[in-house]
DNA sequence: AGCTCTTCCTGAAAGC
DNA sequence: TGCTTTCAGGAAGAGC
């Protein structure tokens, strides 16, 4: 699923070839992902993709009149096209004459012949066009960028917090960008837990699971991210990083670190797999204990 | 504050 | 064989 080294793959693809690119025509199939299908297709003709940039999980694609349209005289000012690509949402630059994908459901013509088009099985994605006056508190929503954050920051906004670590990491209020895999990942590297509570962790932990992180997200970048089932680029390229989860989706598979049997439980309401033996979990309060383990097993 | 449950959606896989 | 059920999961909202 696209996470931040998925979604950053995608950016950096498209940012080869939409800036400079006006869009002619937008045609839409569903759009129960949409915000404002109307508005979108209302105001994008016309307007020249000026950048395409990266907030978390979300694709930002911005737009201007351009200069002789401007000078005419309504004010034009800059929109941001943001996209969310869900589970299996994907976004991809072809040529009209190429065939559709099935569930692709918005077209954008571009003034070279070239057609942006979104894909999307689940429709767990997201759609809508942002004015620049309200594109700073969009922003502000978000938590940190996961790469940007420094690590007496990162100590601090997760010292402070009550949470499962898993469901911190998860939090796009707190950090943005992070999904299930890159978690799991992360916290093997940094040997914790995912129930950990973030307040209860040691600063050593807590550095270890910032540098992890960021380890992490960089080398899936470099790999350009995971495809599991149904991720890929703009280009329509797989990525490579799955061969090298150390735990994500390798329950049943011994540790590459100590050959214990990896596991799966549900922690913070999400399929979560972690070394039992590398990752102890924490503990836990002496009360009824009907399965010692973890009470959440599957299989 | 933070947890769990539910909803959205489809296709793969398991169950019968 | 073929139909039915279950499940995965990002995010948001409800309820506790």
């Amino acid at each position: 699923m696209p996470e931040l080294p998925e979604v950053e793959t995608v950016v950096r693809g498209l940012r080869l070839s939409l800036p400079g690119r006006t869009v002619a025509d937008v045609r839409f199939g569903k759009t129960d992902f949409v915000d404002n299908p109307a508005e979108i297709a209302d105001q994008l003709p016309g307007k020249q993709i000026t950048e395409v940039t990266r907030l978390g999980k979300f694709i930002c694609i911005k737009l201007q009149a351009r200069a002789a349209s401007a000078a005419a005289g309504t004010p034009h000012l800059p929109v941001y096209l943001i996209v969310h690509l869900g589970m299996t949402g994907r976004l991809t630059v072809l040529s009209s004459s190429d065939s559709n994908l099935p569930h692709t459901h918005v077209f954008f013509h571009l003034d070279d012949g070239r057609e942006l088009r979104y894909t999307d099985i689940r429709r767990f994605g997201r759609m809508l066009l942002l004015p620049e006056s309200q594109f700073a508190a969009f922003k502000g929503q978000l938590g940190k960028e996961p790469l940007e954050i420094g690590a007496e920051e990162f100590c601090v906004d997760f010292a402070s917090r009550h949470a499962r670590v898993k469901a911190l990491l998860l939090d796009q209020s707190v950090l943005c960008g992070v999904g299930n895999i890159y978690a799991d990942e992360s916290l093997f590297r940094a040997r914790l837990h995912p129930a950990r509570i973030a307040e209860k962790l040691d600063k050593k932990q807590l550095l270890a699971l910032h540098k992890s992180v960021r380890q992490i997200l960089e080398e899936a970048i470099r790999f350009r991210g995971s495809t599991i089932s149904d991720y890929f680029d703009s280009e329509g390229k797989r990525g490579q990083f799955q061969l090298r989860h150390r735990v994500y989706q390798r329950d049943g598979k011994p540790c590459f670190r100590c050959k214990t049997i990896i596991r799966r439980a549900i922690v913070a309401g999400r399929g979560s797999h972690f070394c039992p033996s590398c990752q102890p979990a924490p503990r836990t309060r002496a009360k009824k204990r009907i399965n010692p383990q973890m009470n959440t097993d599957k299989h």
